[in-house]
DNA sequence: CAAATATAATTGCCTTTTGAAACTATTATT
DNA sequence: AATAATAGTTTCAAAAGGCAATTATATTTG
């Protein structure tokens, strides 16, 4: 029975540590050299074709400077499209290019399977237990990467 | 009843986000100016009164020459002491100061003051389960920040 | 409608963070 | 003693990020 103020600490703790070993092993076999943050970007954009820079930008937790230039040179690795949208000319229209989808996938399944690997180890009861409390999190930090704009309208 | 891979999933895309939230909640009222890497060097060095450099940046995930450089900067602040090691003088021995301690007890609880609130949103059950996922997270990843050097040996 | 204002993205410049390589000092090995 | 290994530091260069100013387009308002 974890008061609030145990479970933050717990929470406070344990999340760098995790998030490390997210990025050890991400940076393992950096395909393609993505960074971390190159493919937060792109597995963004592949949940939400058509962004634009302030939604990717907001959603990843950076400025709009940094962002631009991330997204500058993921499509001059031509993994993104970078197109005007169809009726505010002022906002981009961020596409991944079925590279972009690939290398994105093969970053994320590289990842993936060491951690799968690890999780097979537990029993069903501890993995449900681990999807049940990140899916409550996720509801309470309102953790679910939202478009800032409801409507996707693209061109 | 969610697969490995599915968990694998979950926390992937899940922990990120979270760690977003705890940087943003963390720079929100950087105590002392405090950057993240430095309060988890506190921390640690916290938890392990005369660590040694190699320990300390292999357990917050630097390098070196990195390391070397933050821990001059809290030197600087009169926030850690960097002592010769007793036995092995090329060793350093790492310290919180009492100024260190209370900036970094500071710095904890503004964070975790916010962590907890959310959390009493919470119902003992759901507490629970987070604190049963991370505990469990925890061995199966071997959180723990563990020592290199198993004997503490100060002087 | 024209002027003023707001918004989206980019650019230039600067600071901070990071690491690779070289260097120093100390300890361990042969 | 000579050599190798280990712990930190320093130097240098590169990367990442942000602030402020700029451009371009939309929206508001007088």
């Amino acid at each position: 029975m974890p008061s609030p103020r145990q479970t933050a600490a717990l929470v406070m703790d344990n999340i760098p540590l995790l998030m490390r070993l997210l990025r050890t092993k991400f940076r393992e076999k950096r395909v393609g050299d993505l960074s971390m943050a190159q493919f937060r970007t792109l597995a963004f954009v592949d949940a939400n074709q058509g962004a634009s820079l302030s939604e990717v930008a907001g959603n990843i937790g950076l400025g709009l400077p940094s962002m631009s230039k991330l997204v500058d040179a993921l499509v001059d690795h031509q993994l993104l499209t970078r197109d005007t949208h169809g009726t505010d000319r002022r906002r981009i229209c961020l596409t991944l290019t079925a590279q972009g989808k690939s290398e994105l996938d093969e970053a994320y399944q590289y990842t993936q399977a060491f951690f799968a690997d690890k999780f097979a180890e537990l029993t069903e009861d501890e993995r449900t237990q681990i999807a049940g409390a990140i899916n409550v999190m996720k509801k309470l930090f309102a953790l679910d990467p939202k478009r800032s704009n409801p409507e996707p309208s693209e061109q």
